[in-house]
Order: C-alpha cells, then structure tokens, then sequence
DNA sequence: AGACTTTTAAATGTCAGACAAATAAAATTT
DNA sequence: AAATTTTATTTGTCTGACATTTAAAAGTCT
C-alpha cells in the first residue's frame, strides 16, 4: 500500500483508496485489524489528522468500524445487507432527486425491477409475507389516513411482495428502487390518484400470489403501472393547463 | 441542524447525519456552499478537524464536493449516475464476497434483473448497441484470450444489452448485480465452462435482439441461467468428490 | 482608460503536540 | 482466589500553526 506525493488528489483520498483495495482484493480480510492511527500515519508518511480522514472516509461506507480502548482500533467491516440497504436508499434518492429524471423513466425502470421479483414471489410467498400484504391493504382503507402514512403503507406492502422472492440479493437490489421511488411517484400523484383503486390493484395482486398465478401478478402489475403513468399524465396536463 | 453532545457517537458521525439530513431534505440544495470548515465548527461548537472529518464523511458518499482557495469551500454534489454506479459497484461486490450468499442466490437475482431489462432492450436497442454485442462475441471468440479478458468481455456483452434498454434508472441499478456478479460466476466456473456454448448462446441473444425477437431474449437468457447452474453444480460436484 | 502584474485575503490541506476517554490487560491488595 | 487498582494502548478531540490554492482587489505600466 503506498501512496504517491506528487499527485494533486488529498492525501486522505488516496491512502483512503490504498486501504479500499487492499480489502476489495482480499490483502485485508474480515475483522482484520488495521495498524493504529500512528502506525498508519509512520506508513504512509503523514499525520495523524490525515489518516483518521482518510479512516472516516472509510467508516462511511461502512468498509471499517473502530473501537476505542487497549485492544481497540480500525477493523475491517463485513459489509450487512442492512448497511447495503440503506446507502443505496440514501443514494437512489438523491439521484432521483438531484437529476432530471422523468417519471416515466423511474417508473419504467421500478416496475420492471419489481415485476423481475413477482414470479419468483408467487412461487415462495409464505403465509405471513401475504398476511403482511393484506394488513397495509387494510390499512390503506382506513378513512382519514394521511397521504404519508398511505405511502409508507403502499412503500411496505410493495417491499413484501418483494421480500417473498425469498432472495436476499434481488431484495438489497431492490430496495433502492422501490423505497426511493415509490415516495417520489406519491409526491407527484397523490393529488390526483384515487385510493380505492390502488386499493382494488393492491387486492388483485395479493388474491394472485395467494393462488401462487405468476402471470396474474404481472398483468396486475402492468395494469398499476398504467395507471400511475396515467395519472402523471394528467397531473401535468392539468398543470400545463392552468399555467 | 443541531448536534447531542450527550450522544455517545463520534461528534463527527453526529455532524455528517446533521448535515446529510439537510441534503436528503432539500433544505441545502445542489451547488450550495457550506459554511467555511471555522463556521462550522463554531456553529456545532466543536474543533476545525472534528469538522473536517464529517465534511471526508460525506465527500466519501459524494454527497459534497470540496474547493480550495479564495471562493473555495464545500459544496453540495449533483451525485451523477456514474458516482452512484460506482458506489453500487463497490458495495454490491464486497456484500456477496463478504457474505455467503449461495451461487445460485446470486444467480437467479442477477438473470432476473437482466430478463427485467430484456424485454425493453428488444425494443429500443440502437445498432450501435447491437455493433458493440457482435464485436464482444468476436472477441470472446478469439483463441488465446485469458479468462480475465474473456470474463471483461462477458460484462460488457451483458451491459451492451441492459444499456439497450434506454433506461438510465435502470442501467444504474443493475451495474452493482452485473458487474459485481459476473467476475464473481466467472471465478467460480470458468475452470469448467465452455466458452463454445456461451459465445453460442450470446449470438443467440443478439439476433433475437436484432430481430427485436423478445421472447426469445428471455427464452436464451433462461438457457444461459439454466448453463451457468449447472456449471456450478458440476464445479461443486467435481469437488466434492476429489475432496 | 485599459491591460497587465502584484498583492492580499480567504479557504482548504497538512502538520505537531497535547489531553480526554474508553478499554482491557497487568499488577496489587484484600 | 477474588476483587480492586494501576497501567498501557488506542481512538476521540482540541489548539494553534503553516502551506497551498485561488480569485478578487490593488497597483503599475503603456
């Protein structure tokens, strides 16, 4: 691992990216304890300011933990499906929130992703992934129920549809697409959008993966998808009106 | 944006949250200027350097950029797909070489993504798209070529087709399933596969692709599935019996 | 006046040294 | 032998300083 001191890039990034792939090549395996700050700091020829920048930088990508005390220091990480989840959550948001990116596109892009998860749902669903489902499907009926505590309802009922594909990694790749969008496509629609027939939608899938009928859940699928495409449509038709 | 001096977590971590959240909520906005690293540590009351370890903390997410000099300073980042590509790609292959996810697991979650985006792909792929498959096949083709090449190839064959999709959302969210798991498949059976039957099914796909055939895109795609198992259970096998 | 050069100020990047706090092992005492 | 105290190690934080980069301001020359 060195470090090169004519390159212009900071310090902290390159003996961040040093560390990086030592342990994407395996040099530094799982739990490995790193040299302590000072020791890091003789290695590389720096402070230890320096180092413990480039340890954050680390510790922010959850690649390493550190612990204080005697037998303390910075271990290397092993990366859980959780941490996973949530960076790619935090980062398909502000992807989708930061970039011009159209509704059709998002909502191509979580539809197909999610219908991708469906067939495999309806084979493995187990009875408490489609209790799950039915409960939020209650819960949307509720009268007086806020439009946020629709969406995070509609975010969860969607995410055991997926979660019943009983695959950890299609689930961690999914996540980022339905957590992340689904909130941006309730932004946008739920002016417009009529609950019971999200509702009704909602049923039909959950009547389809309890009858374990693949090709029902897609069709259903494409037909909620039509609809939200829809209802964008004439959201921003009505907005191209009255301005 | 306010800081609990009583939380026991690094007061560095605390000020990343605190100012991660002013992102995500839009309350700071893409191009903004953070307040100079002083302002900042006077506003949280703390020193310069437990500030700057924050600021490397979301400069690692790329959710800032820094600038120095007279109207320099930390700015908030448009993340572009590429950042977040590379940010999948990272973590998405360092969660499967960390974990024991089963070949099959991540198998299955990789030809469902991409099935996801085949459909499309049969639709809209430019030639240019369909030029770059052909010449991959050519490629692979090739005698002499070391598995490494051969397994580079493979990937780029396999984002030629989901980049046909035309879909930016979706290409993003399955760079980490493709790239982070084709070297990984490729490390387990390229000591038993052959390459014979893969260059055959990749220009199977590509004329189906050409003929905008998808059907049977998803019908070949299914068959390398169904190869690319079965290589692994012989690899399995073959061990298992030597062992 | 206008173009060029120099100066200055502000910001990040880096360093050195110090102390605080946590933690486990070692030493001591009961 | 058990409980307590001490000690060493390591990360977390602070203070203050200097280096480097950068753009704007000031100054100078034609």
């Amino acid at each position: 691992m060195k470090i090169d001191p004519a390159n212009p890039a900071d310090l902290s990034a390159q003996i961040a990216q040093a560390i990086r792939n030592a342990i994407v090549s395996g040099e530094l395996i799982v739990d490995e304890r790193l040299p302590s700050e000072s020791e890091l700091a003789d290695q590389f020829q720096v402070s230890r300011p320096t180092v413990r920048e480039a340890l954050k930088r680390l510790a922010a990508q959850s690649l390493i933990r550190t612990q204080r005390g005697a037998t303390g220091g910075a271990f290397v990480n092993r990366i859980s499906f959780e941490d996973a989840y949530s960076q790619q959550i935090t980062t398909s948001t502000l992807l989708l929130s930061m970039n011009a990116v159209s509704f059709d596109t998002a909502c191509e892009a979580r539809y197909a992703l999610e219908r991708a998860c469906a067939a495999l749902s309806a084979q493995r669903r187990t009875a408490d992934q489609l209790a799950t489902m039915r409960a939020e499907i209650f819960r949307q009926a509720q009268p007086g129920l806020t439009d946020e505590a629709f969406c995070a309802s509609d975010v969860a009922f969607h995410r055991a549809l997926v979660d019943g594909a009983d695959n950890p990694v299609l689930s961690y790749q999914l996540a980022g697409a339905v957590e992340a969008m689904q909130p941006l496509m309730n932004m946008i629609t739920f002016t417009a959008r009529s609950r019971e027939e999200i509702i009704a939608l909602h049923t039909k899938i959950a009547d389809a993966l309890e009858a374990r009928d693949a090709p029902s859940v897609d069709a259903t699928l494409i037909e909620l998808e039509t609809y939200t495409r829809q209802l964008a449509r004439d959201v921003a038709e009505r907005k191209r009106k009255t301005a």
